[in-house]
DNA sequence: GCTTTCGCTTGATATTTATCAAGATGCTTT
DNA sequence: AAAGCATCTTGATAAATATCAAGCGAAAGC
């Protein structure tokens, strides 16, 4: 699980033994079954978390009691709720496990001592948000520019490998179109 | 113009005259008349951007001509395109004033030599990107879980003081309705 | 001051998407 | 293998929203 993280961060920036030396005492690996909640709504997130293996879904829940998937969260991604995190307040969403997963997690104060430390982290950490940033831009134009098939052909397009790996009414959620729909949308598709 | 810019920063941190003395070379104020592009899609974006006066739309337009507004930006707002900014490729996005305003702007390369040489400045801009997720979050939220109305009210509530400086049928683009469907809910609302 | 233009509203109609209900498929568990 | 449960699909109907067209009113230009 560890050599994922190292991987990954090795991939973007050149991190010294002595570097490793420092992190790897801080890191915690959870490993999730499938449906078993990361983050439950209420909670003030602690953490950073890294998905080695898996998948993960962020959702909120409406007073009508309806999911709203805002966010999947495979391997290689960062998951986890920035806001809580940065706050210090009560999480607005959920993060459960879709398949059985493995997140590594660094707790915020050590992260803040990790980004202190290791310049090279603490820079690489600024690209990542900036990063999530962008994807958040692409992800609201799509929600407010695109029709219910644009949508689903912008995803799939997008993400071909998380498309196949959840099930359809997540996928319909997270499109914030029913499932129903989503089921004619396909059919409609293959048809032509 | 400036003394916006120097009251917003010292309402979140705390700098040095000296530290000034090195920022307020660097700054090149804009002002820009209603309608007037301050970036414009296919150019590439160079700059870090803070309104001053006035109020900004960040929008793009689809293949069929359509704009569609991702946000609105006001006095005491930093604006432009970070994705284009940080990966040099050109900007999907337009950028125009809807009044006449004014837009204090640094350099991306000035703007680094500030961070690296002033840590708080720094800091208090990684503060802002964390914020920027956060808006972007509640704003997928919103696109994403509420009908027309509940857009609506969710805006006006969130921002009243936007949701009367520009014209309807840019806050119908924004919230992804027609204008027509914005007249008739606000219709309708007042009647109850 | 008059005209022109643009944005907003309103109503009629069309389209898209949601809802509801039933049946089909596929997985899990025993 | 069978039973039970979930999910996905399909069709009929309903609701939400878009489109189109016309009229109103206020701001801008002459």
């Amino acid at each position: 699980m560890f050599i994922t993280f190292k991987k990954y961060i090795s991939e973007k920036t050149v991190l010294s033994d002595r570097d490793w030396a420092i992190i790897k005492p801080l890191c915690i690996i959870k490993k999730l079954r499938k449906q078993q909640y990361l983050l439950q709504e209420g909670e003030i997130w602690k953490y950073h978390a890294f998905v080695c293996e898996g998948c993960l879904r962020r959702y909120s829940i409406d007073e009508k009691g309806i999911e709203h998937i805002i966010q999947f969260v495979i391997e290689n991604w960062w998951a986890g709720d920035r806001e809580s995190l940065a706050n210090e307040t009560p999480s607005r969403y959920n993060i459960d496990a879709i398949e059985n997963s493995a997140v590594l997690l660094i707790r915020k104060d050590n992260f803040d001592i990790i980004c202190k430390k290791i310049p090279e982290f603490n820079e690489l950490m600024n690209t990542i948000l900036q990063r999530s940033l962008n994807a958040s831009q692409l992800r609201i134009e799509a929600a407010i520019s695109f029709t219910a098939e644009e949508k689903y052909l912008h995803f799939i397009k997008s993400f071909p490998n998380i498309a196949n790996r959840v099930p359809r009414r997540m996928l319909a959620s997270y499109l914030s179109i029913t499932p129903e729909t989503l089921s004619k949308i396909k059919n409609q598709i293959t048809k032509k």
